[in-house]
DNA sequence: TCAGACTCCTCCTTTACCTCA
DNA sequence: GTTGAGGTAAAGGAGGAGTCT
């Protein structure tokens, strides 16, 4: 397969040798060919040992140190697209929970309006009073199901964390 | 067995260049 | 034709792991 047919300028120089030097830098853009072709690789493995690597770079028309180059940006490019993906996640949990914390603060203000009307025979010590108004479910510890779940808000939200594929 | 030198690899940051609106 | 923003190939340095002496 000839993977320098179809290029845009300065493509597939980059097999050439004019730069071994270090003195000049240039810029060459990979084909659609060579491009996919390292997506493929890419999505099987996103690290390549070096007998891969020689194997890749031979066939693209590269050279391997290229090849290494173009997996080590992939990979920060794949890691950056998880980053955005983890900080959308952490705001719609973020959002979840001030949501959550709206609703337990306006049903403590109703339970504190209750408390203030009722009869003075009615007003049980706290831990007597166990029922939960929202859900009418009898605890015995008001405190444990928030304890259970307060280093992980996503756990307590159902919410499933996305990942970025290869 | 341990320490130091060396090599290789990956990651991160920065730079330079290209493309496109 | 010029310019600025965004994308990306490439360079360079830091740090970890493995090997050798």
């Amino acid at each position: 397969m000839d993977f320098c047919v179809g290029n845009t300028t300065k493509s597939c120089d980059g097999a050439s040798d004019d730069d071994e030097n270090g003195s000049t830098r240039k810029k060459l853009r990979l084909s659609k060919q060579q491009s996919a072709f390292l997506e493929e690789s890419f999505k099987e493995h996103t690290t390549l040992n070096p007998k891969q690597k020689l194997a890749l770079a031979k066939q693209l028309n590269l050279r391997p140190r290229q090849v290494e180059v173009w997996f080590q940006n992939r990979r920060a490019r794949t890691k950056l697209k998880q980053t955005e993906v983890d900080c959308e996640y952490l705001k719609r949990c973020c959002e979840s929970l001030t949501e959550e914390n709206r609703r337990l603060q306006k049903e403590l203000q109703e339970l504190r309006a209750l408390k203030t009307c009722q009869p003075f025979y009615m007003q049980l010590p706290a831990t007597t009073l166990t029922m939960c108004p929202s859900c009418e479910r009898v605890a015995t510890n008001t405190t444990g199901a928030a304890a259970t779940n307060k280093n992980n808000p996503a756990a307590a939200l159902s919410i499933d964390k996305p990942r970025i594929l290869p």
